[in-house]
DNA sequence: ACAAGATAGTTTAAGGTTAAAAGAAATTAC
DNA sequence: GTAATTTCTTTTAACCTTAAACTATCTTGT
């Protein structure tokens, strides 16, 4: 019989990172592959510390920052629309927030197709402590970064994102004729 | 009875963008969003267009391009911390992918435990072809971004990352005591 | 040698994610 | 008014992902 081990340690390493810049890439590619390094990184760690700290994950805490700078409540399609995800993604991601008391659902009434999601008073002081902690996290993760430059990346994803939605636009124009809107 | 309906468009829009910047919110806050939006635009893009073209996922071809710069293979667990994800989601992924004859998997001499895997030949060719192309869709994506800009923005990334590691080491150190290496 | 512990990988349970198909309600075209 | 179409959402099947528990093997201390 063997004795308790140590639970095995599942979790990424800071050291181990993709090798990001193999000598023969493009600088394109190389800046790609350190963008979603970073991204990576930042976002495991803020989901470690959202289970750790609050038992509760990244797509949750999305979910309950829409719906929290609308207290009128959202139609989960513009839900679906503003995270970026699949409308059934969000179908599943409600079910459980309302189980958990945090969310409140209810048929439109104007349209019976459509539904309305919005924090409970529970849910909107569950995420208040939240937020906070997770705000006070990201500017823990940057806080070597000094603000001016800080500033300026900023700025300059600005243009990136800029570079990427028109490249994405241009595509879908050419793949779609006649579809304009 | 009715028709055919087109293909629901459960892909997100370009338009669709998450509010990236509240007024109140700190620097660190903004930038982050505003990364991830980026991160979160372009993978999404080439995974469609992985899916498209290829038939394949992002996590298969990020298995596959480790392989490729190692022609005596990988072990698992080497592969596992380089591609920042779980040994569990390894052992998946490299499942399907000797199911579909593109990788190869062997268990090393020396330690029976260990497994090794590689590139077969037909995934060698397979994946020349799929790097190539990735590589075309990332500078499609980034064009409109100026070779110098590209080149700021990678250097501080790099000081973005080298910010996030000193924070994650840091909690570790204080939250491990002891457990130096 | 052998018990204890460490290490490599797999399995399991739970959840996140998507594309495609389908259901239900509203809107549009005639 | 009603058939056709569009819109809002759910369901389904498949895959990705993780933490934790587990198996099998190797290493170490004595």
């Amino acid at each position: 019989m063997t004795t308790a081990r140590a639970p095995q340690r599942e979790h990424i390493d800071a050291e181990s990172k993709v090798d990001e810049s193999p000598q023969h890439h493009r600088v394109e590619l190389r800046l790609w592959l350190r963008l979603l390094t970073c991204a990576t990184l930042i976002e495991a760690e803020i989901r470690k510390r959202l289970r750790e700290n609050f038992n509760t994950t990244l797509p949750r805490f999305d979910l309950m920052a829409q719906l929290e700078r609308a207290p009128d409540g959202v139609l989960l399609g513009e839900l679906s629309r503003r995270m970026m995800v699949s409308n059934g993604n969000v179908t599943g991601l409600v079910e459980r927030l309302v189980q958990e008391g945090l969310i409140e659902r209810q048929v439109s009434e104007r349209d019976r197709r459509a539904a309305i999601v919005r924090l409970t008073e529970h849910g909107r002081s569950v995420f208040a402590r939240m937020a906070s902690a997770h705000s006070d996290w990201v500017a823990e993760l940057l806080a070597e970064l000094p603000a001016q430059e800080q500033k300026a990346l900023w700025s300059q994803l600005g243009d990136l994102k800029h570079s990427v939605h028109t490249a994405i636009a241009r595509g879908q124009r050419t793949a779609e004729p006649g579809q304009d809107r």
